[in-house]
Parts: structure tokens; C-alpha cells; sequence
DNA sequence: CTTCACCTTGACCATACGGTCAGGAAACGA
DNA sequence: TCGTTTCCTGACCGTATGGTCAAGGTGAAG
């Protein structure tokens, strides 16, 4: 927004510096407690204990528990969006849904929490994220389902109903967010390594890509 | 499990009546309550206007708020095992996984409360199901992948990871019960007809099978 | 009819929660 | 240094919640 985009490294106790901090802060930690607390069960103080600030203050940044928990769903929204563009400029299935699956995987290796708060709105019938439901979301989904459809067209993938190839992509790959905690436990306990992830987001691709017949 | 299977029809007032009816008033009001609001959010006042008691008569029934959601928490798993032995007795994937996405497709659309409970019970850790998690799930889930190794050994499907093609039977079917409002909305806000049911349960079946190579 | 086990419920309680507020501290600009 | 804006926070408040309890109702057995 601002002009000055500058880099702003010393004196960090600057006015501005201190707003964004401790928004980002209260911010991190509300992610996480919504996330493993539901929006219902958690509170502002256990947010605040975990950005270590007094709960007064974080009425002084966010006014109220709602607009806080709306500020963590449209951030993670906005994350899912810009992965999206993997989507774009694709030659074919191979490279955009690869790119995409990847992409979602990330995601929900970086982001567990925000998959988390994400889906616990939406099974909660979305109270605050309808809007975006119906305006954000349908217009995305139509184009990247337009986009499918020129691909089977093309004869470049088998001729799925690329509505249900969207959910099955949603659900796959937040899945390994969503039920991080369930595959964690059925994994010994241990969380996933690095050469696991990349286990799951081969096994992911390939069922997948080999599911639509564009390999 | 009773010998008199009797059909029970007069005199319902029965004391063994009277308490089998209203647990599964208040079992039915609960799952629904908490599926909608989250453990935390629901409250014990809200399940007992939906079940049509006071609260007190609720407490009389469940101890407290936390036996009443495990019994809620139990029974969706309890369906989903029943389900489960649509994957036994197949003679290759086609048959077994077939079925059991068929099952799970059916209890999503049928029991979408009590698998967004468990979605959420997962979610936030499992706090009071993890034994489950780690005896009854893991040695379920470390026998159907045995059964699918064997498919794979006998050349019935091509070598993909067992354990991640599980939790894409998982994620896809569930998300149809979990993520119900998200699809609704992008079906125009109409929940999904008979007609686009079935067709939600080919396009996950047929994509499934292709990806690992069983047609 | 009496008994007794089971069921029902309005009233009540302690607690915890979201949110407020007033007063003070710290960070600027002039 | 002074004035002003921004930030900080302990103490407080009204409300809603999970849970309790005592008193009373109800139906079947003897």
C-alpha cells in the first residue's frame, strides 16, 4: 500500500513495526488454538497466553473474538488462492494438476492449522465465509472446471466430471492436513519425514493424474 | 442382541422404552449439535431443545457433556467398521474397493453429522478417541493394506502405496459428508439430487480404480 | 393399596468466558 | 520539554454454561 517499501531492519520498536508484530503474533497463535479448539472452544485467553500478551490487548488489535477468527480464515483463503495459479498457464493436466496437487501439499505441510480452521467453518455451515463461498470460490471452481473440460476436449485426459475431480483433489490433499493428527498415529506415532511427504505427494499424483488417463 | 425381537408397537411406555427412546433422542439431537457446532460450541441446553427434554433430563441420562460426545463420537466409527467389511470377501480391487466407496459414499450422504464429529474429534487431536486410533483403526488399516499388497502381488492392480490409496478412500468419500455445505453451494445451493449422488459415487469410483490400474 | 425402583424437572450454584474501561506508559513530532 | 497519539494492562462486569439437587411423578409388582 505505502510507498515506501522500505526494508525497515533497525530500530524495530518503530509504531508501525509494533502493530504488525503483535498482530502477527496474536495472529500465528489464534490459528493455532482455532485450529486444535474449534472456534467455540477456544478462548481469547489461551490465544493471548500463547502470543504472550494480556488478553486486553488483543481487544485493543482485533475488537472481537469474531473478527479475529475471520482475519484467520481469510488468510489461509488467500494462501489456497494463490496456489492456485499453478493451475494457469499449464500445457496440459500433467503439469497442472501436478503443479496444483504439489502445491496443495505444501500447503498442508506449512499450513496444518489454517486446513484445520478452514474446514471446521465449513462443516460449521460457514457462517462467516459464505460470501466468499458463493463469489470467490464458484467463479474459481467454474474457470479451473472450464479449464478441464478444454483439456478432455483436447483428448489430453480422459473425460471425467471435472467437478468431482476438483473435490477429490480438495479432499486428497488437505486430508494430510485435516487428518494430519489420524496419519500421524497410524504412522508409529511419528510425524511424516521429508522423504514420506514426498512419498505422499508422489502416491497422490500418480493415482490421480493415472485416474484421469493423462499418463 | 435382545432375544424378543418384538415389534414393540403398543404400549411403548414401557420403562425399557422409555429410556431406549430417549437416548436415542438425545443421541440423535447431540450428533447433529455437535456436528453443527463444534464440542466446544455446542451446549447441553441446545441438545436438549432439539430432543425435546429439559437439560436436567439429559444429565440424568449422560453424566456429563463429555460421555454424551464419546457415545456420539463411538457410533459413527462403529458404522464405518460395519462398512468396512465390504472391502473382505472380494476376489480383487474392482469388487472390494468398489463396494467400500459405495459404502462410505452411502454413510456420508446418510450419517454427514457423525462424520463431521469424527472429522472434528480428529481435527483437534483426538482427545477421546485415540485408543481407538491406535488399536481398532491401526489393526483394521494394517489389514487392508495386506489385502491390497496381495491384489498388487496377484497383478489385479498396479503397485501403488497401500496406505495412501486408504486415505484417498477416506478423504474423497468423507469429504462429501464433511465439506456437504461447500458442494451444496457450488451446486447452486441445492443439496445434491439422487441423480448427481450417483454420479458422485462413479466419478470418485471410476477415478479410483483407473489411478491404480484395476480397469 | 403399598412399595419401590425409575424417571422428571425447576431452581440453583460455581465457574469461566467475552468484552469493557480507566489510568498509566511509551513513542513520537515539534 | 511539551503535547499528542498510540499502546498497554489489571481489575472489573454481565452473562451463559456445565452440572447438581431435592422434591415430586409414574408405572408395575406383590
Amino acid at each position: 500500500m505505502s510507498g515506501d517499501a522500505q526494508i525497515s531492519r533497525l530500530k524495530p520498536g518503530r509504531r508501525t513495526d509494533i502493530r504488525r508484530e503483535n498482530e502477527r503474533a496474536i495472529l500465528e497463535a489464534a490459528e493455532k488454538v482455532f485450529a486444535e479448539a474449534g472456534f467455540g472452544g477456544a478462548t481469547m485467553q489461551l490465544i493471548a497466553d500463547m502470543a504472550g500478551l494480556p488478553k486486553a490487548n488483543l481487544h485493543y488489535y482485533f475488537a472481537t473474538k469474531e473478527d479475529l477468527y475471520r482475519r484467520v480464515v481469510q488468510q489461509i483463503f488467500e494462501i489456497w488462492l494463490d496456489a492456485a495459479s499453478s493451475f494457469d498457464n499449464a500445457p496440459g493436466p500433467v503439469e497442472g494438476i501436478g503443479a496444483y496437487i504439489d502445491a496443495k501439499m505444501d500447503i498442508s505441510r506449512t499450513h496444518p492449522h489454517g486446513s484445520k480452521v478452514w474446514a471446521s467453518e465449513v462443516m460449521h455451515g460457514a457462517p462467516v465465509i459464505q460470501d466468499y463461498l458463493e463469489t470467490t470460490l464458484r467463479d474459481w471452481t467454474n474457470g479451473r472446471i472450464a479449464v478441464i473440460q478444454r483439456w478432455i476436449d483436447e483428448g489430453k485426459m480422459q473425460p471425467v466430471n471435472p467437478r468431482h475431480l476438483l473435490y477429490m483433489l480438495w479432499a486428497t490433499t488437505q486430508h494430510y492436513a485435516d487428518f494430519g493428527h489420524q496419519i500421524q498415529t497410524l504412522n508409529g506415532g511419528a510425524p511424516l519425514t521429508d522423504r514420506q511427504w514426498r512419498e505422499a505427494k508422489a502416491s497422490v499424483k500418480d493415482m490421480v493424474l493415472r485416474g484421469i488417463g493423462a499418463i
